[in-house]
DNA sequence: AGTCGATATATAGACACTCGATATATGGAA
DNA sequence: TTCCATATATCGAGTGTCTATATATCGACT
């Protein structure tokens, strides 16, 4: 039988897995800083995810604390000071595994919310 | 072109936009008691969703106050003390809406979370 | 030179929602 | 009659997002 991912949405917080999921994902293409995930975000949602500061810089840090991705300060001299994202290894497996886990998630929400009607 | 939906999932708070998708998506199905829907939804998720009962009856006594269900308490006098709750007018509408909005929120999960990749 | 808006990060308080526990009550099975 | 499943209700605790505020740099316009 197929793999079942270990990981879960967390139900009962949605909006946490789902920012983070995101974020994660993006994450995916290369090394991102927080202002420019944002603004990624937006754009290829066409505008259906737009993270205010006060949401997305705190997920970011416990990201980092919960080593699922890793940040560095730009150099100082020359250039605006900003901080960098990339995907640990951790990260990159737990990043695989949560979006496994989201499709589960959409096809358990279909299955309970639209009948098994015609 | 297309319709556009004017309602959107609120991303801010999508536990409940989901839980209430849920409830009011099975009842469609016909009318349904909460204890009845709770065990519904777990069944129809294969787990997935699971209700506990101090978050499904603040919910239930949501949506009958603003209208979108209405609630009916069973006869007195033979068999145990229910309500039953049914889809209002105004309730199988945005319910209709709802659902849409959730097509429209996933197909935008899905670009933001997954590059344009091959 | 000075102001303004966009870039960029950080944090605190207010607010809302779910969770777990607790309470009440009935019906059927052991 | 004791216990468990059914059935509804509510409160306090915990957690997460939102808004507002603070700091700082850069480019553009005046």
């Amino acid at each position: 039988m197929e793999a079942m991912s270990r990981l879960h949405v967390d139900t009962s917080n949605l909006s946490r897995s789902c920012n983070e999921a995101l974020i994660l994902g993006s994450l995916r293409g290369g090394p991102r800083h927080g202002y420019q995930l944002a603004l990624e975000i937006e754009e290829r949602s066409k505008g259906m995810f737009s993270f205010n500061h006060g949401t997305l810089y705190p997920i970011l840090h416990r990201l980092e604390k919960t080593g699922l991705i890793s940040g560095s300060w730009s150099q100082d001299g020359g250039g605006r000071r900003r901080k960098s994202y990339e995907l640990t290894r951790k990260g990159e497996k737990h990043t695989r595994e949560l979006l496994e886990a989201w499709d589960e998630f959409q096809d358990a929400f279909h299955s309970a919310v639209k009948g098994e009607g015609p």
